[in-house]
DNA sequence: GTGCTTGCAAAGTTTTTGCATCGCT
DNA sequence: AGCGATGCAAAAACTTTGCAAGCAC
């Protein structure tokens, strides 16, 4: 069962703030998904919301999700990642962070955007290309499944 | 109009040299797919070399195409790189290099692995894990689109 | 009240799978 | 000849879209 703590609470209606600041409307499917984001604090797909909010808040049609995510990226409350094969998985916009993602398990690893900053620069010199490094995850291999 | 250069011709037969020795079948599916790959040297998508082999030697089934593909990643042959919401793209595997994606126009910019040494290393202390630079492209946006 | 959102259901896109047949080695 | 590869067609996985009804502001 989830329960939201007061820390939850207060982080949600922060966000809930920040919607109505940048011209959302709060709508059922949009308390929804960020009350899900939120209490779960992690990386989630979009399947992994679908399921997730038809538990706790039933009712909610998937293209719905769909389409409070697009919102909600545009508005920059969210933020989505690719991982390779797997679907992209969403979360909620916080300190910039970039990610790595196992290509075996599909363990995800939050990095600090500034191990970024090296390629970034170079990059930026010889291809006049700005990185987004939080777009997209670097792919490879964990500890565990390296063995 | 494709017409197959000696130069092209002889990079053919380099690679069908490699798939028999890494224990692959040459077969007429093989053989269009290879002659694509070479003939266009370009990053295709599953579709565009689907696409392509339509014209150029009909009668293929995609799912062969894409278990062909399968086939020759697992044999060394080729690589795929995933790039954000588009399909993975297909080359001809040569001297490792990693890719650029810009979000806006989909153009695709190689860069050497090296770009991605000091990143590499840096994860690899930190995190314990093994970054595959060729695996995933790198978003973000090129000079044209930044206007 | 107005215009953005929703639910439903249908269609789209891309990729995978089952199975009998075929063909490379 | 043997065993993997192919073609076909159906299914799967994931998203998007059209439209009438509903709801936030």
């Amino acid at each position: 069962m989830v329960v939201a703590s007061a820390t939850t609470r207060s982080r949600e209606e922060q966000i809930h703030g920040a919607i109505r600041a940048a011209g959302g409307r709060l709508t059922g499917p949009t308390r929804a998904v960020v009350g899900v984001l939120v209490e779960s604090d992690r990386h989630l797909t979009a399947d992994d919301l679908i399921a997730e909010i038809d538990r706790t808040y039933p009712g909610i049609a998937p293209s719905t999700i769909y389409r409070v995510l697009m919102r909600l990226d545009e508005l920059g409350i969210v933020e989505h990642v690719h991982s390779g094969t797997s679907p992209a998985f969403y979360h909620l916009r916080e300190r910039g962070h970039a990610h790595l993602v196992c290509n075996e398990c599909g363990r995800i690893i939050d990095i600090p955007d500034s191990m970024f900053s090296q390629l970034a620069h170079t990059v930026e010199q010889a291809y006049d290309f700005t990185v987004e490094p939080r777009h997209a995850a670097i792919l490879g291999r964990c500890a565990a499944c390296r063995s």
